[in-house]
DNA sequence: CGATTAATTGACAAAACTCAATACGAGTGG
DNA sequence: CCACTCGTATTGAGTTTTGTCAATTAATCG
């Protein structure tokens, strides 16, 4: 079982050759073809800053990429997560909004946006897979303004974990690469209370917690009456 | 002074006509040229429904429009507001993740989705643009998720009254088409907290409150300190 | 003008947050 | 192999914010 931890891996080579690893659905293995360059990142290394101007689109090989904006007084939102197959950067503004920044020593294959664009003048089919791409984010940033605008700290859980073991294809045994402060971050909701609702769930029999990082969904069905959507 | 409540006008047309009044910088004005038609909603009219088949784009001429999905047990998160310029039922999916309804008496200009994507096709700066529009409503949504999930009713309030503000143009004195159940399901609130966030700030003479749809920005600074990025 | 809906206000309850203490786990050096 | 340390996670006690429920006031519509 590959693990967060250990996911160094000396390999390396181009991102069209990383990103055959890819699962075949993902708008990124259609768009592989363009990855120039594949370069890894250790464990809280940052990808592109907030504010910093836009230059790259990337994908993720392996690993993981939390997509971050840090607000004045110093908390944190986190909008969303990033996983193997998933295509980011891809802003129409001239500066990222938000910061991405590896969560785990992650491989994220990138390509320039001029390079992109001039391809997507080219193809209709890029040009296509590259709306489809925002939409698709547009979509779940949808869902989760549902979740943050109306949920309580269970059903926020409750959906976390649903989409995690769905996205990282863990059939119900998750390996979470990401530590509490993350995921509060993402929910917003604070460390403490989501320590709380987990151990609650694990007392209920609903998941169990062998390893802080690893959660095992024990009863699918009740969390997903506990989603509100 | 135009009230939403009178804003019913007699005048009909095609939407290409009825689109000239839009400012020129918005897609929508771009994209005029292709509206088909243009429908008139009254107040509270459904102009699509959640789940329904995604078959037409549309653009706000008139009114204003909310963006809502209903939870399981009745919650009801809105997504956003439409008004006038503003483009929307632009998704990628087959069907609607949320409704849309006309808050007050509104024109709407409505396109074929395959029409639209047939000249899109022909068209590289249509394609650009239809792109342009879902990246800025991601850009949008991820601005909304940041307020949701680390703001206090107040910044939440404060971000709201200067968002309607710049986008109405209106200069510091707001006429706000929604009731304040819109507000309060568009900032994750109750009513009751919209209500006395909104006096706790008027007492402050940080606001003023003549009516409740018209509300006075007194102190722009103070609110722009508010917002947490 | 009366009826109906929308908005405000108050008293109280509940959910989540804060602060502080404790426990756990991975990595390090003896 | 065992302490030791440091970062992460958990747990507890008490506070705060916001939500709930109920009553009142204000606005809108016929």
């Amino acid at each position: 079982m590959l693990h967060w931890k250990s996911d160094i891996d000396a390999t390396r080579g181009t991102a069209f050759i990383a990103l055959q690893g890819l699962p075949a659905a993902s708008p990124a293995a259609h768009i592989a073809g363009l990855m120039s360059s594949c370069r890894e990142f250790a464990r809280d290394a940052e990808i592109f800053q907030q504010n910093e101007t836009v230059s790259n689109i990337y994908a993720v090989v392996s690993g993981a990429v939390r997509f971050t904006r840090l607000l004045r007084d110093g908390r944190r939102q986190i909008g969303g997560f990033y996983l193997p197959g998933d295509l980011f950067g891809l802003e129409s503004e001239e500066r990222h909004s938000f910061s991405a920044e590896s969560i785990v020593n992650s491989k994220i294959g990138i390509t320039k946006r001029s390079t992109f664009v001039q391809a997507a003048m080219q193809s209709h089919t890029l040009a296509h897979q590259v709306w489809m791409t925002t939409a698709s984010h547009l979509h779940r940033a949808q869902g989760h303004m549902s979740v943050l605008g109306r949920g309580t700290a269970q059903e926020r859980i409750a959906t976390f974990l649903l989409d995690m073991d769905a996205r990282l294809n863990s059939l119900g045994s998750i390996d979470l690469p990401m530590p509490r402060r993350d995921i509060a971050d993402y929910l917003g909701l604070t460390i403490e209370t989501v320590s709380r609702v987990l151990r609650s769930l694990e007392r209920a029999r609903i998941i169990s917690i062998p390893d802080a990082r690893r959660i095992t969904l024990l009863k699918r069905q009740v969390l997903c009456e506990m989603e509100d959507f």
